[in-house]
DNA sequence: ACCTGAACACCGTTCAAGT
DNA sequence: ACCTGAACACCGTTCAAGT
């Protein structure tokens, strides 16, 4: 939401909800969950970490704040008037470039169900896949498919972010890592593992991501003459 | 992982690995995330709080193979020998019911990228996806694009259960309770999410999310021939 | 109406000391 | 080898008191 109608505008240097939010969004981006704290955020905004209290119900409601402002941020930038298919890869890639600037807005949508954040999201792939042809009663089973893929995407991404940024890795290395422990694993047991081993440290994160969202709308597109 | 190779067995009342992370999922089940603390498990197992420590590296370390015990049980009863598509269900579905009678492993999951509780559910769907028949490059993009959607619907049925119990709704109320809030938002600004919330409350989480592994697996099968 | 800052009731984690 | 329990360094949140 994040509105800002107070009767007077004050120097920047008052305290106000949007200028919480802002500072929280620093701090979360600059070191994860962990690193937004009531008294840091304090000392950053020059207050006392009881002030923030009068602007802000809780930390739950901060971070969903915060997050509903970085989502809505980005799913403003999305093109109008493209193509159904386009528009919603152009979501997607929005809402993953978003995840992978603020890994931390994976965890904060899973926190908040039905409300703000989510439902922006909802709304841009539902309308998409609205423009997309198919009849009504498939267009929950295709929207909520879209929505819940992109949900675990950003979900494991934020994962492997924040996995990487707590044990100082670089994307590489992480990825490496990960590879390792998976060619580690019992042949016998864990054959298809082993094998994504191997494609692991070359994939593309986001040709990957599209090609899922390509396979969704074939699905979608293959249940519309059924 | 969970094993128990002591030397010698002790009664019931010795603590060991095994103990520990049952007693922390019985925490986490009853009260949730909250719920799980060193103090009340090291009381439930009437030992000091650092005892523990002696056998769990930390509270994520905790956690982890927590969630690794119930998602490692859950795929063992999925049934062998059935076609790929159903026993892609059968993971799916097994995966959803224990999401509902453990509603913490949602969070769990996305805390331990790459790690044994989410390895176990990408063999488990990826060995389905290859007897499916799709041919090897077409491999990956299916799997992930499954197991991605299965994370988001585990994801969002955590958080929703999470929410109503942390509000003490149950889930007709909780349904209720959103679909009113979706109604009362702009008509212009979000009219798929109006829509949407007249189906809301009487819509069956399971079948839909069965709707949208066909859906995926229709669209893994519509890129074969391609 | 808005801010201060001390205080409260918790946490996870450590570690000397025990057996 | 394993356990005890006090202590440390934090948290989110509240609230009397100020302006």
């Amino acid at each position: 939401m994040v509105t800002n109608t107070r009767r007077t505008q004050r120097g920047e240097s008052s305290l106000s909800r949007d200028r919480i939010i802002d500072t929280a969004i620093e701090l979360l981006d600059a070191s994860g969950e962990a690193g937004l704290t009531f008294r840091a955020l304090a000392e950053r905004l020059s207050t006392g970490a009881g002030a923030i209290y009068w602007h802000v119900a809780d930390k739950d409601d901060l971070v969903g704040a915060a997050c509903d402002a970085v989502v809505a941020a980005t799913l403003a930038e999305a093109p109008a008037g493209a193509p159904a298919g386009e528009a919603i890869r152009a979501i997607g890639l929005g809402l993953f470039d978003a995840l992978d600037r603020h890994p931390w807005i994976g965890a904060a949508l899973m926190r908040s169900p039905g409300k703000m954040p989510m439902v922006r999201i909802m709304e841009g792939i539902g309308r998409e896949v609205q423009a997309l042809g198919v009849p009504p009663d498939a267009l929950w089973t295709g929207a909520s498919a879209l929505l819940h893929y992109v949900l675990g995407v950003a979900g494991q991404n934020a994962a492997n972010a924040q996995y990487a940024r707590a044990h100082a890795l670089v994307r590489e290395d992480f990825l490496a890592e990960v590879a390792g422990q998976w060619s580690a694993l019992d042949a016998h047991a864990f054959p298809f593992t082993r094998a994504a081993a191997a494609r692991l440290p070359q994939h593309d994160d986001r040709a990957d991501f599209l090609a899922g969202i390509d396979l969704i709308v074939a699905g979608i597109g293959a249940a519309r003459p059924a």
